[in-house]
DNA sequence: TTGATAAATGGAAACGGTACCGGAATCGAT
DNA sequence: ATCGATTCCGGTACCGTTTCCATTTATCAA
């Protein structure tokens, strides 16, 4: 239990007094050369890390940034945040990652995360943002990115960064897609409480897609999931055994895009010669699906580049807030098949 | 730019010294009921948190610990992170996670990370541990998790504790099974490096398989990647193209096992008709997966849970270092078949 | 040599807590 | 009333840094 070497040793070990070694330390530009080789020599001989708890306490600020992920667990944020570390670390900051999931009272515990990690910036992951949480995030005075958010009209931009795509177009682009090849009876499966995540956006894109075409939507092609495998298996069996006649399903995330073509396979028809499918996020995976998975691309890896540097050049007073809308894809595979006869 | 309120602060407003404001944040026993409640409700009212980095400091530690991920992304991985995430928060404490993306320093890498950060404890994901980096962790004097970690013989396992599968029985069992199917010509997909991490295990286990069934193994039918879906798809390709009548494939994890699946029907084979798959992780995109994939599952939450537990109880040195084996489930699903005529 | 200026260093006061030590108040028992 | 024990509370040193200010030393022009 030997006591951790501090800069007072290192000090006395060079024989010069701890501003000095602090100097060296911060490497201030005050300092002989000799002098700094010589400590920093010494600091690597007694292999000696300066106390990160005291110099926050100093500086009244740590190297701290956090990344909430509001959701559960989705290898499409999975992704995100490992990118998003790497530059974290990248630049000498540390990365706190907090999971937290359910929507109900997300903003809230994001704020209460930066308070008690005392971190110097935040980035937020998901969820939905509306003008009565804004006060919370308001006297934080952090820096914040909300990244693949749902940030509602009202709410005040000049507080936060952010960075997304744009729902309402790339779902359009994928429905319309699927009424190009022919499809009119199109259902779709969203998410469950769909007014706390991007599913609200890209269901009334889907409504008006389909409005805009003059193709009358029946509520009965409408279902909902929890975005895992499971919900979209069962979503689609549920349509199945309804017999409606679908030619074409829109899922909301690719994991339930699967999961349904899943419950197409075991309903013993088959993908995309009975029904196309086109699923959402342009997970690796659905590359490897049989068939390879029609879906909307979203720049996950770009999205995480992006929001790190956002914040922190927001962190740095190099720029100011942003609001960053990054463009989609939509991958056409081999899960949607033309019924133009 | 209005100053935090600090415990300063709080003592004048309740009119008591600072110490005991300082009793009632640690719920110390000497404060009378009234006078805490009182504190309380002011600590409240001007909504006033305590300063971390000035507690750690004192106290000589931090409530951090330290998630070490070796590795590239992997979906496996990810799930266990967001597990143990869960427990460490739940428990009051900050996980810091770092993902390290070369076997080069990792050991090293760990090691500073615990001394920088002031980490109390460690979960170290992935990866191997060698006898000669044994003397990184002894220093540190810091509860470490080693979590599906490869840790040779000669390793002193006091150090440290483990949470783990048993590669070998788990890769053997899988291979049986195949040999019970009837498969000799048995290919087996491993990873580049294998040395550095489980695929050499189940490499080796592989070949004992075979050995215990007096069947011979040509090294034509060995190949590497770097776990992720290209490179499976390329080591089955590869197989195709050199046409040796291979009847079954094993890859060291699911994502190159389906990689490879895909290659057989891009070669406009099938699985499992032309050829049996099998996995290894339990991955839940395999069951989705068309056909189902045969894989070893890896109880992936237990396993974050378990390590968590083993390093919180170390520690609170309510027990010491453990190394703990969970069992594995050969899942036998759709990408076998039996080719016993 | 001197004085002025610049460069390099030292001293010490914070930063916001914790915990030890000791003192005051309260109380029941004698 | 006195005493000892118990309960509650205050004072204060200290944790390891950073940073301001003061001081010393080096540099150099006159």
């Amino acid at each position: 239990m030997l006591k951790n070497t501090n800069i007072k040793d290192i000090a006395k070990a060079a024989g010069v007094a701890v501003s000095t070694v602090s100097r060296v330390l911060n490497n201030h530009p005050d300092v002989k050369r000799e002098t700094k080789e010589n400590i920093l020599r010494i600091i690597d001989e007694l292999n000696y890390v300066p106390n990160n708890s005291a110099r926050n306490l100093k500086r009244a600020s740590s190297k701290n940034i956090g990344i909430f992920v509001r959701g559960e667990y989705n290898p499409f944020f999975a992704e995100i945040v490992e990118s998003i570390e790497k530059e974290i670390s990248a630049n000498g900051y540390s990365a706190i990652v907090h999971f937290h999931h359910n929507e109900i009272n997300a903003i809230e515990s994001a704020a209460q995360f930066v308070l008690e990690k005392k971190l110097i910036g935040l980035i937020y992951l998901g969820g939905i943002l509306t003008k009565d949480k804004e006060r919370f995030i308001e006297g934080l005075n952090t820096p914040m990115v909300f990244t693949s958010t749902v940030i509602e009209e009202d709410v005040n931009k000049d507080l936060f960064s952010s960075v997304g795509i744009d729902d309402n177009k790339a779902t359009k682009g994928a429905i319309e897609y699927l009424i190009s090849l022919g499809h009119r009876k199109i259902a779709i499966i969203s998410a469950e409480k769909q007014e706390t995540c991007a599913a609200l956006a890209r269901y009334e894109a889907f409504l008006e897609a389909l409005d805009l075409n003059n193709i009358e939507f029946n509520n009965a092609l409408f279902d909902s999931g929890d975005y895992s495998f499971e919900s979209g298996y069962d979503s689609m069996k549920g349509f199945l055994h309804k017999e409606m006649d679908i030619t074409a399903v829109f899922a909301v995330n690719d994991m339930m895009a699967i999961g349904a073509a899943k419950a197409v396979f075991d309903s013993g028809l088959k993908v995309p010669d009975d029904i196309s499918i086109v699923g959402f996020d342009g997970l690796n995976y659905g590359t490897y699906f049989q068939p390879s998975l029609t879906t909307v691309r979203q720049p996950n890896i770009e999205l995480g580049k992006r929001s790190t540097k956002l914040l922190f050049d927001n962190i740095s007073n190099k720029s100011s807030v942003e609001h960053v809308v990054l463009e989609t894809e939509l991958l056409k595979r081999d899960s949607c098949r033309s019924i133009i006869s």
